[in-house]
DNA sequence: CTGGGGCCGGAAAAGCTTTTCCGTTGGCGG
DNA sequence: CCGCCAACGGAAAAGCTTTTCCGGCCCCAG
């Protein structure tokens, strides 16, 4: 059994294609009997509008391209729930492409995706550094990058307030009255974790104690709590880059005898529940609200779809998420 | 700057439409010539075939849908993963659905793809139960289950072995020479449960030590660990329901002052890599291998697409990751 | 009673590709 | 030298929808 085309419809209602089409769309001129006569013919048939010949006709496909240069890891996820839940209120399509992070995979997806006639491209991924623009071989296609940067001047980019994330948590622990707070974080090459250090500088001010680099590993966490805890002065607090660094340094705290909060206040980066409620004690972590960036993106797409050119950077606020750790 | 058309392409060659088709599918019958002129153009105008078209005379629209039931977690992900892989491979596109286990939100999608013209269905999930079969209003497309069950005699469902994934690791650990070697769980009512159970109960015999149910959780893992080294006789080694308890475990052991793996052996499921490897001592796993299934359901879904009939249910073999709780 | 205007609905083209069928041309054999 | 066949390329339809333009009908007014 094949799907019912207007065709079919326009001959069940006795009428043509073209006053289906406008009964349909709510268009035209057309007296309310002839509407009730297809709309009875369409629900009968279970008939649904071809996208595809639609789409032919528009020029528009109600599809956009996701392209995730993490294989759908942690932070693509939530953002792509977000996008999805906007998008297809909109009635638009999500095609999800894994790129890994090799041009040559990108380049054979994005060769896809436009052949698909897609409406626009997401990029989302996970670097230290910036990427190159989009090739798009000239056809102008609304670009977004979602927690990721470029320097294609034309695209709209989205990023978490990390700076801003940062001091939040950083005046949570002076609210306190901690008095020396350190930062634990992750490799320097990263522009998120300058942007975290800073925030943390200018917040703490005086009361800032050491910061220390390493991969964003619980074994760093351990290894680095550890280190700072034998500086002078020992510090009350520390912020930390990320959940995996935060739980390493809550094991290595309490193995080595000291109480968190009580000792050591503990704020991690990320509010990856899986580690943050699972720490001893759980972790109060800042959240970048992911899931809100890719709504936005879903959002800023269906604009510029709609024809508004829309481009620049745009930072969207992190929460703080209170638990035991503080 | 739009698109370049056939038409263009036809007007640069100097040829008809009809033969630039020809040209770029390998029919028909042309000269080597006219051939070669075409594809010069073509690459002139840098063009590529609108599927859109395309697909409209074909009926194939290559796209398929993905409706996932766990907002992209965890599990899905890996899926995704080697689905995408495969099927981008073949030109086919996956449209992300999330589905969230609300049927009216299933159905909105449903509605969406089948007007997209998909060529087929992949449903991902995880449930405790069997889920219904998607209703696809009468239009005979293929549906693939993955890492879920339903009643649909017609789909394919695919999972992973679980009860010779908990046999391999039980044999692990009798070649070990463990003596007594208890089944610390998730909740009874999924069948992944029950068939880690029974592959547990088989392969261990009459080593098989106690069972305990409860949440997917490391602070479960962390409870009934400290339970079941209360009974006699004591385990020396435990295979766990998934890693989060596995973790939980250890910790608790460590702290109660059992060394693992030479007091008590551990064994974990899933390999989720940042609980496996994050442990102390980092966990042996068994890993469902979803990348694979996902791939697999590529396969299978290209088959099906192209005509053939598949149904029933495969499941797909485990491997045990090898580490220090072992 | 006739002409005009408004309301309705139909016909056809456009959007882009594939495929079938057909016409043309060139070469070769008789 | 003529005719036929093979090779090649073109024309047109099909696939499904939207939209514009146009024709017809009815009613009202003159």
């Amino acid at each position: 059994m094949k799907a019912a085309t207007i065709h079919d419809v326009a001959r069940a209602a006795g009428v043509s294609v073209g006053t289906v089409s406008k009964a349909l769309n709510q268009t035209g001129t057309l007296s309310q009997a002839t509407r009730a006569r297809v709309m009875v013919a369409v629900a009968a048939l279970k008939y649904r509008p071809n996208v595809l010949a639609k789409s032919l006709h528009s020029g528009l496909s109600g599809a956009v391209g996701l392209i995730s240069n993490d294989s759908f890891g942690r932070f693509t996820m939530p953002i792509m729930e977000g996008l999805e839940g906007v998008l297809s209120a909109h009635g638009i399509g999500v095609f999800m492409c894994n790129a890994t992070d090799d041009p040559a995979r990108e380049r054979e997806h994005l060769a896809q995706l436009m052949a698909k006639q897609i409406d626009g491209i997401v990029v989302t991924s996970r670097r230290a550094d910036r990427r190159p623009a989009v090739d798009l071989e000239g056809i102008g296609l609304p670009v977004i990058f979602v927690y990721s940067q470029s320097d294609d001047p034309e695209a709209l980019t989205l990023l978490p307030d990390d700076e801003g994330g940062a001091q939040m948590a950083v005046e949570a622990l002076l609210a306190q009255g901690r008095k020396c707070i350190a930062h634990l974080t992750g490799p320097e090459q990263f522009e998120a974790v300058r942007l975290r250090q800073k925030g943390w500088a200018e917040a703490a001010g005086d009361r800032a104690g050491a910061v220390l680099h390493g991969p964003w590993s619980e074994a760093w966490g351990r290894e680095g709590a550890a280190a700072l805890m034998a500086q002078t002065p020992r510090p009350d607090a520390m912020f930390c880059g990320n959940d995996q660094i935060a739980r390493g340094a809550a094991d290595a705290l309490r193995e080595a005898g000291f109480a968190v909060p009580d000792d050591v206040a503990l704020i991690g980066f990320d509010n990856w529940l899986v580690m943050a409620e699972a720490a001893c004690p759980p972790l109060t972590s800042v959240d970048m609200n992911l899931r809100e960036l890719g709504a936005e993106a879903g959002r800023r797409m269906a604009e510029m779809i709609r024809g508004t050119k829309i481009s620049g950077t745009v930072r969207l606020p992190c929460s703080l998420i209170r638990r035991q750790s503080t």
